[in-house]
DNA sequence: TTTCCTGTGTGACCATTGTCACAGACAGAC
DNA sequence: GTCTGTCTGTGACAATGGTCACACAGGAAA
C-alpha cells in the first residue's frame, strides 16, 4: 500500500496514470507496492525471470551485457518515469532477461504485479501507448548502439559519452570503460590525448570539459 | 483488395488473423493490400517514415546499418510470419527508421494502413500480444548482437554464422562480411584458416561444412 | 575464342585496441 | 602523522582487424 504523498509523486512522475478512470486508478495503486533498493543491488540478471513490472521513482539502473571475460558493456540506462522495458519485455514475452540490471544509485521504485499491467495494457490505450514507446526507444538506442560499436573508434564514442554527460564529470576511468564496453587502460590513454588537446581537465574521478566545441567537431567527425 | 487465395495464404501464416471476429477480419482484409517487391529493393531507409504495416508472405528482408564508409551490418533478418517490427516502431513511436530494410529475395506482402494496425491493436489482445511478443524477441536479439559485436572475436561469430545457416551455404564471402559488420578479406582468410582446420570446404560461392562438431565446438569456445 | 566481370587468394603493412606489469598519487581511516 | 585501498599514468608488447594492391580463376557474354 501506497502513502499519499507516494501516491503523489508517482501520478507526477508517469503522467499517462492519471488519465485512468477514478475507479481503475485506485485498483492499480491498490496493489502497487514501493519498493526501497539500495545502489550497487543486481535487480535482475540473465537467465533470469521476472515478478513484476517496476517504475522508477529515483536512481537509475543501469543495464548491461557482461562478457566472459570480465568486461562489461552499458546497454542503456533506465531512469525515472521511463520503466525497465526488459521487464515488460519478459512479461509479454515470457523469456528470461538477457541482460543484468544494477542500481546506479539508492532506487525508489513503484512495482505493479503482472496481473495489474496486463489489465492496463488491455483497457487503456494511453499506457499500452506508453509501453509501446518505451520498446520503441530502446530498439531505437539499440541499433544506435550496434552501430557505434561496430563501426566507430573508441576515441569518438568517448567523446560522445563526455559530451552527452551534464556538468561537471565525477566518474572513474574504470566506470567510463565500464560503459563503453572496454578497458580502463585504453580509456586513460585516450582520455590522456584529450587533455593534451586542451579538451579536457583531468582529476581525481573528475572529468572538466574545457573546449566542448572542439570536442564535439571531434566526436561528430 | 485481396484474391481469395492470397487471402488464404495470409491467414495461413498470420494464425492470430484468424482468431478476429468475422467482421473484423473481413474489414481488416478490406483494407488491405498486396504488394510485389524485387530483390534488392531498398524497402526503408534511415530518416524516412512510414506508411504501413506490412506482414510478409514470402521472401526475406535484411535490416541493416550501413556505416559511412561502405561497409554495413545486418541487424537481423525479417521471415514471413514475421512482419517487420521496425515499421510498428515507426507506427506507434512516430519515429523514423534508423536502419535500413533490403529485399533478400522477391517479396510478397500484405500491408495494412496504419489506422487498421491501430485499431487491431486497441481491439484484440492476440494481435496485440503478437506485436509485443515481436519487440521482445528484437530486443533480444539486438541485445545478443551488440554483446557479439563488442566481445566476441571475429572468427567465431563467423563459425556461428556458418553454423546457423542451412544446407550448402551459397554466399560470397562479400555477403557474410556484410552480415558480420566486416570486410571481405577478413572473411577469406578466416575461412582458409577453417578450411585449413579440415572444418569446411571452399569453392565459389560456396562453402559446405565438413565438420560440424569441430566448428561447433570452436564457435562456443 | 577472346573479353569481361565477379569472386577469391594473398602478402605487406598499419592502426587500434587489449594485456600485463608496474609505479605513483591521493583520500580517508587509524 | 602513517597506512591502506582505490584511482590513475605509463611503457612494452601482442593480437586482431582493416586497408591496399594486386594476381588469378572461372564463367558468362560477345
Amino acid at each position: 500500500m501506497l502513502t499519499a504523498e507516494i501516491k503523489d509523486r508517482f501520478l507526477q512522475q508517469y503522467p499517462m496514470l492519471r488519465e485512468l478512470p477514478d475507479e481503475d486508478q485506485a485498483e492499480m495503486l491498490a496493489t502497487a507496492s514501493l519498493m526501497h533498493v539500495p545502489a550497487g543491488t543486481v535487480l535482475f540478471d540473465e537467465e533470469q525471470s521476472c515478478k513484476g513490472f517496476p517504475l522508477l521513482l529515483s536512481g537509475n539502473i543501469r543495464v548491461i551485457k557482461a562478457s566472459p571475460h570480465g568486461r562489461e558493456l552499458q546497454l542503456y540506462r533506465v531512469i525515472p518515469g521511463e520503466s525497465c522495458i526488459l521487464t515488460s519485455s519478459c512479461l509479454l514475452g515470457d523469456t528470461p532477461y538477457h541482460a543484468r540490471g544494477i542500481a546506479e544509485q539508492d532506487i525508489e521504485m513503484v512495482v505493479l504485479p503482472a496481473s495489474a499491467f496486463h489489465t492496463l495494457l488491455d483497457k487503456h490505450d494511453t499506457f499500452r501507448g506508453y509501453v509501446f514507446h518505451l520498446f520503441s526507444d530502446r530498439l531505437t538506442d539499440l541499433m544506435q548502439l550496434v552501430s557505434a560499436v561496430a563501426f566507430q573508434k573508441l576515441d569518438q564514442r568517448l567523446a560522445i559519452l563526455l559530451i552527452n554527460k551534464p556538468g561537471p564529470i565525477h566518474a572513474t576511468h574504470q566506470a567510463l570503460a565500464d560503459e563503453l564496453g572496454s578497458a580502463r587502460e585504453i580509456v586513460s590513454r585516450l582520455l590522456k590525448g584529450f587533455a593534451e588537446q586542451g579538451w579536457v581537465k583531468l582529476g581525481r574521478e573528475q572529468i572538466e570539459i574545457t573546449d566542448t566545441a572542439a570536442l564535439r567537431k571531434f566526436a561528430a567527425l
